[in-house]
DNA sequence: GTGTCGAATTAGGCTAACCTACAAATCATG
DNA sequence: CATGATTTGTAGGTTAGCCTAATTCGACAC
């Protein structure tokens, strides 16, 4: 039973930022030092220390003044908090009957500190759930993950008839305001116009008509319509 | 929503050297340095530096040469960590159909990290229970626990009939033995023969007849038969 | 090809939580 | 009631993870 496996070695600051690398740019092209320091609200001083720790342990590629990715091995583990952050949003909503703006900060500590055995019990308790509450693709165990839309609702045409894949999930206000104007995952919307000069996209949802700021609109990844709502 | 109150200002390690504080000696008399030491695994000097900040915060009295002790606010910090851990411990058990040696550690992980509404979920989740699987009491919210017996089978007399109150979680290895030997709260026991010159102790169990060793046997909390098993 | 500006890194410092080596206080006991 | 054994506490050192200030790199304009 090797259980806490590569991640038991690392520490929790580790982890986050092995998990920030993913979520930043998958693990496509390199992210700036600037960037992860960022995401992270720590100095970028700080990052670099870290990164040289990372990159020592085979986890990091970092190429000095432009950037690092994660390697074969950091991605594995970045998936593995993924799907454990992931898993556990979908366990608090349908097990414990959280509301989705409130599962964020708890599995965000959860994450780090259940087992493997923790992560398949609830995994098959869930009955092998493929999505989180907030539409985000759970990673497998093979770590194939679905790739999030990287289109979202300010950067549709007026006219466009979109569905909701997912919304970002970090910030519980704008996960009720996002909810009070019917936006979860599977919705579908249709653009009536779009929000030039930064003004508020005109959509119709389920009839009727919403205006949404680009705040929230930023936060809110979309597809062709007949992806999803088939 | 005052989530993660007082615990939250307090770091992991002083989490746990507090519940280490009541569960070595409640809060009756003043724990020595090296016990507290031995049972952190941690050297003496850094138990002596850790309680000086606690006591700076007011969470533990110290006596100089003499020994530290929680304070009332102290108490109520380490009740809130035991009552998570029994929490888990119950829900790991019931809800994701652990096994009672496989619970302890991922209890031990999990109770520094559950939010106040997480607790509360999983308290009412599980129906409010009382006891944890290995039959300590869970404490209530306002800090009453049933005192855990203080005698254990190894100083049972022979001809004396006992009931199991609780066992020992620490050691998964022990807590197999024990169920393989009947020894689960609420069993009745007979003990046939007292184990002196540190030979096991001969109990008869459900009508067969079982040899405790003493290390095994100082695991076991019994108390007064009828006290139970009414 | 050089100057300049922003981003990245190096240098040096701090705190938490550990450690070992040593000093001081208590206790146990003849 | 002195003295040696044991326990506790002090001094000083290490590592992880953060910080700010100063320096270096690289890209782009000219």
């Amino acid at each position: 039973m090797v259980d806490l496996d590569r991640r038991s070695s690392l520490t929790r600051s580790q982890q986050d930022y092995l998990k920030a690398l993913y979520q930043l740019h998958g693990d496509q092209r390199p992210v700036p030092t600037g960037d992860l320091a960022q995401r992270l609200s720590i100095s970028s001083p700080s990052v670099s220390e870290m990164v040289a720790k990372l990159s020592a342990q085979g986890l990091v590629e970092h190429d000095r003044y432009r950037g690092q990715q994660l390697t074969r091995e950091g991605r594995k583990v970045a998936l593995e908090l993924v799907r454990h952050h992931r898993l556990m949003e979908m366990f608090l909503v349908q097990v414990l009957g959280y509301s989705w703006d409130e599962v964020h900060d708890e599995a965000e500590r959860l994450e780090h500190v259940i087992s493997e055995r923790m992560e398949a019990r609830i995994f098959e308790l869930l009955g092998r759930p493929e999505l989180d509450p907030h539409g985000h693709a759970i990673p497998s165990l093979t770590g194939k993950v679905r790739p999030l839309s990287d289109r979202t609702l300010n950067d549709c045409r007026s006219g466009e008839k979109v569905a909701v894949q997912g919304v970002s999930d970090d910030d519980a206000a704008r996960l009720r305001e996002l909810q009070r104007r019917g936006l979860v995952p599977g919705t579908r919307i249709e653009v009536v116009r779009a929000g030039l000069y930064e003004a508020p996209i005109e959509c119709r949802i389920k009839g009727r008509r919403v205006s949404v700021p680009l705040g929230l609109a930023r936060a809110v990844f979309v597809e062709a319509e007949s992806d999803r709502t088939r």
